[in-house]
Parts: structure tokens; sequence; C-alpha cells
DNA sequence: GTGGTCTAGACCACA
DNA sequence: GTGGTCTAGACCACA
């Protein structure tokens, strides 16, 4: 189950999106698997139908889903290898652009090793 | 002198905002000192008065400057701490985040750790 | 309905701001309810969308809105308390200051305290 | 020796008559009294003599100041009194509005009381 | 000269 | 439809 925030600064397809993401590299979507169609997850998560389509389009075209006319999406082969691969490319940027800022303020190399030294996290 | 990209994703009275506080961190513009007028900035960087106003009257907001009726904008006492400060809170955050994110991919804290020791940077 | 006085030396946007909190204090907008869009209250009381947004924008900063991507401005739950604190906080101020200086001017404290005892006010 | 904010949202020519009239309220300006020429005053608390002009002429169109031509500004008969006056004008209507705003937002009458108690004030 | 407010209107992303 | 950003330009108080 996708959890919205409508407040949030980030928008709700882009919400959709990482919700699927989440879903796929925690194992709940496995690949080539069907997922819950367009109507039904907007009356699911109470958000307009288009919102979901612009989320799965979006995700087809980063080839994470794949369609099939008349029948839905599903999950693509591959999925998993695919968001894992850019999820490392896109949080290596942020966390080497936030170490440096943090570096350049003053913190020492060893209180940043420190602090994910502190991380506790179950790898999937 | 703060470059805008007008192409950016990032609104341009952000960009000012980020310039100045800049400008403030490596110690071009001192405590205490007057800084360039909305009108001067607006005709330097090619930008509407407006939008100048909208990122100083953030700043002034934020603690980073202090206005003078009928005089300007001025540097605030402790307005490097104050970024100082912020900069550190934000980074840590994203700092944080990512490094759970990449661990929960598979990148192990050591590869982390030397990511960091490989981050060349000249601390002020 | 807000009322807008454009002779007053009250900038309108503070007028707004006022007027939503006014209408919040009294019962007449609930929390968690939508408000009028930006465009439609700028057409009822005639005044610019950009002066509605500043009013709105300083709302949410407050925390006595909240906005929702593509949807509109809604009243934040805690709405009420949080302008109610803000409004004995200044309002306190205010009545120790004018008080203090009315003692000053020779001004007993039994007269003061006879202005309150006359003021008819109904509490909510 | 009149201090001046130039940082306050107070116009500073608001605060030299709001400095003045505090003297002669203290009693450090007496009756009669010649008072500090613009220019000497200007340079003494590092304004634009056309501020103090402002605040000067003002005065004098509050019966605070008299001028006598080519001679300077001298405080008029009656200004204590006058001052006095409109003091207490101002400030009982700024206590019955916060008063009233205090009441309805669930501020007992006691308490309110209670607070005029505890205000350690001399009285001149 | 300095900011602050306001209008009129364009253009954008998002739902 | 919703709000957010930006421009161009007017008018004001204040120093």
């Amino acid at each position: 189950m996708i959890s919205i925030d409508i407040y949030s600064r980030i928008p709700i397809y882009q919400q959709v999106i990482d919700g699927i993401k989440s879903e796929v590299m925690l194992g709940w979507l496995k690949e080539g698997e069907q997922i819950t169609s367009i109507r039904e997850l907007s009356v699911e998560v109470g958000i307009n139908p288009n919102t979901v389509s612009k989320a799965y389009l979006e995700l087809e075209r980063q080839g994470i889903l794949a369609v099939a006319t008349g029948k839905g999406y599903f999950v693509a082969p591959d999925a998993a290898r695919r968001i894992r691969d850019s999820v490392i490319a896109e949080e290596k940027v942020r966390f080497l652009s936030a170490a440096e800022k943090l570096l350049q303020s003053g913190i020492c190399r060893e209180e940043l090793e420190d602090w994910i030294r502190k991380i506790h996290c179950i790898s999937p």
C-alpha cells in the first residue's frame, strides 16, 4: 500500500513512482507480476487517475514497468536491478555533495564516518 | 558577482539567496557591510527588482540581512554563523538519508567511508 | 467575506491575513477545510491575485494554512490554537507596554482595573 | 542623549520625536529651555539633518516645541502637560484594544488585573 | 537615493 | 482547475 501526503512539496505522481519502486526493491512486487490498475490504485489511495497514469508512464519510460495493451501494467524483467542502479547513481551524487558541504562547514571526516557507523539499517 | 541561470529549475530568487549566502560564507561580504541595493543588483544580473526584493526579504527573515529604512540592506551581525548552522543542519539530513539508501542498496559502510576520504576539499 | 479598506495604512495583504485569522477564530473556517482559491478571492474582494498569494504564503509560513499542489489551500490542523497563542503573546506585550506608560503618566492602578471591568465583551 | 536604532521598523524621525518627548516628560528638558540645534543633534546621533528637521517640525505642529527665527527651537510652555495628555489618550486606546483581544482569547479579567499589579514602575 | 506595496498580465508545473 | 514565479511599471514613505 502506497502512502500519499497531499501536503508534501513532492508531487503526488512522484510519490507514486517512489512507492512502486520501494515495493519492487522490498520484493513485495515480483518481476513479471501484474500491478494494480490505474483506476484501482487511484481509488485505493484517493487520487486522480491521471496522476497515477502519469506515474506509470514515467515508470514505463524508465524500463521498470511494461505495458500489455488491454491487459495492464507488469513489473519489467530486470526492474529491481534497474532501480538499484539508478538509486545508487542518484544517492551517490547526493551523498558526495552533502559530504563536501559539511566538510566545508568545518565538520571533520571522522565525524562523518561516525554518523555512518551509527546508521541502523537492514540490508534487503 | 552573483551568477544566475535563467534556465535552471531552481527559482531565480533562490539562486540570489544562495549567492548572497555564499558570498558571506566566503568572506566576500563582511558582517555589518551594506550590500548592493535591490535596483542595482537587478540591473547587474539582469533580473526584475521584485525578484531581488523577494530574495532579500527572505534573507532578512532568516536573520542574515538587516534593513535600514531609506538606507538599504546590511549583512546582519552573526550572519556567517547562522548560515553555517543551517547548512550543517540541512546537509546532515541529506547526508544521512543518502547514506541509508546506499546501505539499503547493498553498498557497504567501508565503501562510503572510502568515498569520503577521496573528497578533495579545502576547509576554510 | 473579507472586507478590505484600500485607503487604510495597513497593507492589503495584511488585511487579508487578519481577515482569514478572524474567520478561523470565529469558527467560520474549520480546520481541514479548503479555503477560497487565490483567483476567486482576488475577484471577490477586488484585489490582485499576487496580493492574495502573498497573504496565503505568509499564513502557510505561520502554520495556519497548508497547500496541496494543484488543489489549493486548506486550514491547517491546529490553526485555531496557533492563532490564539500568537494573539495572546502579541497583545500581552501591547497591554503591558500601554499599562506601564499610563502608570508613568499618573493614571493609578485602580483606574486601569476599572477600565478593564467596564469592557463589554462576549468570550467565545 | 537620544538613542536611535537604524534597523528598527519605527522611522528614525519618529524615534527622535519620542526621544524628545521622553526627555521633557522626565524633566531633563525644562519648559522654555532651548534645545540642541538641528545640525548639532544630527551630528551627535549620526543621522541626516533633514530627518531631525522633520521631527522638530512635527513637534512644533503638536505645540511641544516653539521656534524663534534665527535663534532655534525651545520647549514650549505647557509642553509637559500636552505630552502627558496625548500619551494618556493614545495609550488608553491601545490598552483597551489589547485588553479586549485578550479577553476574547480566553484570558480572564482577574489575570489582566494580576499582570497590572506586577508592573514595577516609578511614577515621575 | 533606499525599500515596500500593488497592479496587470504571462507562463509554468501539477491534479 | 490549482498555486508559484517572473516581468514591467506605478506610487508611496523614508533618509
